[in-house]
DNA sequence: CCATATCTGTATCGAACGCTACAGATATGG
DNA sequence: CCATATCTGTAGCGTTCGATACAGATATGG
């Protein structure tokens, strides 16, 4: 068997013997368990299978292999975003967003702890640009569902008084509290119970209780 | 000036030089804005004001004197906490409790960083014992929440079909997340928008839309 | 087959870590 | 005023930290 290697051109020099995104997963599930400044090289190459100095050539030093674990991740909860944006209506888009999150916060592949890596890794940190890099990560989603909001809005599928950016950071912000919640041990059930609380909140499709200005939703 | 020290009974032997809680407030500042791992015993020797056998005799070890800083940071809650409890119906309980947790969040005196030492400071750790005290101190003020919920649910401020558990659990995590939120930054005002959808998910007082049992509400 | 380039494994670097031995200082109890 | 007890400050303990020097290994390009 052969490692996917990440070299994109045929170059030379003796070649790289493992699969980044290989030794990367394994580096998440140690950052993920111990936290960033938790995991300590050692652990870090024993669980990679690599030694110090491939991975320093690779990834330039912790702090680089901690951001790209972080690439990593988003690399592989991009699938779960792509089926929530493509939800037909805001309120699908809110259910399956926090399902989602819900469902991944407690099944991590028997390999990570439950929870999530960009709420659990680094919240505070000896080196500052650790915290900014995980909220970085967030304000991505929270950046996808906000414009995906102001789409719907728009288009009439949110009513007028919605605030996109407020329901986008309410969900996010949902989505994080149920991730301390799983990472503290919550079972799959009470996590759902905590969406159905969430979703009641949502604000449906606009009502005509006021004077119809436009009319610009399509079916 | 005097300074309170938390000898109970005049004791022999020459007496402590430090008040406890002085040094716990300033030490919980160097844990909330490094974590856990992150905060070096130079660090919080240097913040304390005091040195490492000084710290040792009182504390025990950075462990120990951690959990001190729990007890003192739930110890600064609690008039949040009593104030919540003694609120007349669930649904100002959860008002007052998401609005004085976004309060917190963003005022932190100057001298914290926004969020929650029990959010940021810890949740993965090398030592599993951090999380596991974390998680406690929070499942602590669930607790509260849900067995004051159990009381209003049989005193009929709360529908038949509304769980005492979920919504205890939806708004500690809808609290968390909320911190998550401030530590990355959120305004007051961003906070305050998400406690607004946050509440309107709350289930209202039992609607008559069933046969009235009992009646035991008052005013 | 050789020159070059890159990666691997061993062995270890200086610095910082959490923690403590020890002697001097300062209180109480008699 | 002395014996005892506890706390303080200096100085440094052994370990682990993140990171690297170096030599051998293995590929490409000519």
């Amino acid at each position: 068997m052969r490692y996917k290697n990440s070299r994109s051109a045929v170059k030379t020099g003796r070649p790289r013997s493992f699969c980044t995104d290989n030794v990367l997963d394994r580096a998440m599930t140690v950052f993920w368990r111990k936290g960033y400044e938790g995991a300590s090289l050692s652990e870090l190459t024993d669980a990679m299978g690599i030694n110090p100095p491939s991975l320093y050539a690779a990834f330039g030093n912790k702090e680089g292999l901690f951001r790209a674990v972080l690439e990593r991740y988003d690399a592989r909860r991009q699938s779960l975003m792509d089926r929530v944006l493509a939800a037909p209506d805001p309120r699908t888009v809110a259910r399956l967003f926090l399902e989602g999150v819900a469902g991944f916060a407690v099944d991590t592949e028997g390999r990570n702890p439950p929870g999530c890596l960009l709420v659990q890794s680094g919240l505070s940190c000896s080196d500052a640009g650790i915290p900014q890099a995980l909220a970085e990560h967030r304000a991505e989603k929270e950046r996808a569902l906000r414009e995906r909001f102001e789409r719907d809005k728009r288009a009439g599928k949110l009513s007028r008084d919605a605030n996109p950016a407020t329901l986008a950071s309410y969900l996010v912000a949902m989505a994080n509290g149920i991730c301390v919640q799983a990472a503290a041990g919550a079972t799959a059930e009470a996590l759902h119970d905590i969406v159905e609380v969430a979703l009641s909140a949502w604000p449906d499709t606009p009502k005509k209780n006021r004077t119809i200005k436009r009319k610009n939703a399509a079916g």
